[in-house]
RNA sequence: GGUCCCAUCGUCUAGCGGUUAGGACAUCGGCCUCUCACGUCGGUAACACGGGUUCAAUUCCCGUUGGGAUCACCA
């Protein structure tokens, strides 16, 4: 059979309208899914390509499905399984339908929701194939398969496609088979991508796959589409690299008798232009951006942005990204992963895109975590957010930024406390340590808010500085490593501020008592001319 | 090698026939400055190549080159 041009025929003779197919079920409701195989980790490829998803079943109001595919018995674990779920959860891409904690079978009218307790489902449709002379049992051995492959010369051997001689055969033998797919000797296959366009393949590149294995399982191809199938799956979004894979697929919805869903390939995440990303290139796994003190919006407004744009917009909220998103935006070429951007994009989340309380939430955890026993009701925690919100790229550094305000004692650098804790500055700071005392505000006394008392305070402080003849550069580094450990801080009216007046006195008389009892600075001399 | 796909600064991208080709990250320099950041101002930097189509191509078509995906009883 050949094809005809402007009249697409499906290899049985149908006629091939997926996209038109895909539009009639729009008119009912959008169904999506994300099927991950839980062999590991949540891969951020993998939450790209279930932010996709997602996003087109919110917008549009449709159902979003998640279902583990689990039939590689050899890899899965169900730690993944977990992990996934965690993944998912933290990034707020919720699921409509899908396995929930503890629960494998329930979570929607479509379970269950892992292929390996659907493996009835997958014999029934593999029989229905048999029966309409899709499919066939072959009980080749791998020998003989590979015996076929090595008679071939060795240049041919790497494109082999296996002939069974069971393809025209409908004996049933008492002897372990798999189902293979009959696929056709002729045609052309039209995938009707919403990212690519037509994708055209001829048939006879296709072999005859296997549909159901020696053990049962069903393969990848097969177990997806009877899934999709059953679960009313309408819009199918994927990695590019299984487009591969769709042809087949589309091979087996037109044996099925099935209407083929909506396709959307989505361009691959590259470490470099020439390698995919893995564990070894740095964080890959979702979990680990969380651990870092990510944003999941943060993470998600950087992966949204591989293949997708609203023109220069960078930062996202959920809300705003089911309002723009839109298959048309997809675009069709590779990106390379860039760490630092990701990095950058968070950092200006942090600082533009999230609420003071969202903040303080969330890194309350990353406080305790180094030991600090930080309530998010801590009523110095506002404000000393405030003072690093703009500096931190991630909520551990913010964590690490807001060490000393919590901790008794500032953890100090010795280094740089025996560098400006001179004879020279005992003075400055014991005075500093006073003008703290009389000047810094309680919280509880502040007239107007933070802003404006800080206003107050710092003319304050230049004001005093002034007074005594100092200047700012002497005084600064030896007060800021007096008043928080580190050489490098906020500015000190905004320390001194959260601090407080008696922790910032204390910390500063203390540092002049040091300083007191040490040498003078071994410089090169006196400095007057 | 077969099949399929892709091609704008180093990177992510905007652009959908007529633009000084824009933004962001990175990078370089200035400013701000009590430190580090933030911020701000500015610089360097791209339409892979060759043919068409058109009054006009980054944009449409073809080819070349380059890159990627995939060729399992993995998913």
């Amino acid at each position: 059979m050949t094809l005809c041009r402007g009249a697409a025929m499906d290899v049985y003779g149908a006629r091939i309208l997926p996209a038109k197919q895909a539009r009639e079920r729009e008119m009912t409701i959008p169904r999506l899914r994300f099927a991950p195989s839980p062999t590991g980790y949540l891969h951020i490829g993998g939450a790209r390509t279930a932010l996709f998803n997602w996003l087109w079943a919110r917008k549009t109001g449709g159902v979003f499905v998640l279902r583990i595919e689990d039939t590689d018995t050899q890899r899965n674990s169900r730690e993944s399984v977990d992990a996934i779920f965690t993944a998912m959860r933290w990034l707020g891409l919720d699921w409509d339908e899908g396995p929930q904690d503890g629960d494998d079978l329930g979570g929607g009218p479509h379970g269950p929701y892992f292929q390996s307790k659907r493996l009835e489902l997958y014999r029934q449709f593999a029989d229905r194939l048999i029966a309409s002379g899709h499919a066939y049992r072959c009980y080749a051995t791998k020998e003989e398969i590979d015996a076929q492959r090595m008679a071939l010369p060795e240049k041919q051997r790497d494109g082999f496609r296996f002939v069974s001689p069971w393809r025209e055969k409908t004996a049933e033998l008492d002897r372990p088979h798999v189902v293979r797919f009959k696929t056709p000797t002729t045609g052309e296959v039209v995938i009707d991508d919403m990212v690519f366009g037509a994708i055209k393949t001829a048939v006879s590149t296709v072999q005859d796959f296997i549909l159901i294995r020696e053990n049962a399982l069903p393969l990848y191809n097969f177990g997806c589409v009877v899934d999709d199938i059953t679960m009313g799956i309408t819009h199918v979004a994927r990695g590019r690299d299984h487009i591969i894979n769709t042809t087949p697929q589309i091979l087996l919805y037109q044996a099925l008798g099935e209407a083929i869903p909506a396709m959307a390939h989505l361009p691959m995440m590259m470490a470099t232009k020439s390698e995919k990303l893995s564990k070894r290139h740095g964080a890959v796994s979702v979990t680990e951006y969380r651990d870092q003190g990510y944003l999941p919006d943060g993470l998600l407004s950087y992966l949204v942005r591989f293949g997708w744009a609203h023109g220069d917009d960078e930062l996202f909220r959920k809300e705003r990204l089911i309002e723009l998103f839109d298959w048309s935006k997809v675009s069709k070429s590779d990106g390379v992963y860039d760490f630092k951007k990701c990095r950058a994009i968070n950092q200006k989340f942090l600082a533009k895109m999230t609420t003071d309380d969202e903040l303080r939430l969330g890194v309350v955890p990353f406080l305790r975590a180094r030991g600090l026993a930080v309530r998010d009701d801590h009523p110095r925690l506002a404000d000393a957010i405030r003072t690093v919100r703009e500096r931190s790229e991630t909520l551990v550094a913010m964590a690490d930024a807001l060490d000393y305000y919590f901790r008794a004692k500032p953890e100090m650098d010795e280094a740089a406390a025996q560098k400006f804790f001179t004879a020279e500055s005992a003075v400055p700071l014991q005075n500093l340590s006073e003008f703290a005392e009389a000047n810094v505000r309680d919280r509880a006394d502040f007239e107007g808010g933070f802003l404006e008392e800080h206003t107050r305070l710092d003319a304050l402080f230049r004001a005093f500085v002034a007074e005594r003849g100092l200047e700012m550069k002497a005084l600064g580094q030896p007060a800021r490593v007096a008043l928080t450990g580190r050489t490098a801080s906020p500015d000190l009216a905004s320390v001194m501020l959260v601090l407080g007046p008696a922790v910032s006195a204390l910390r500063l008389r203390e540092a002049a008592e040091r300083a007191a009892a040490s040498p003078s600075a071994t410089t090169d001399g006196p400095t007057t001319p």
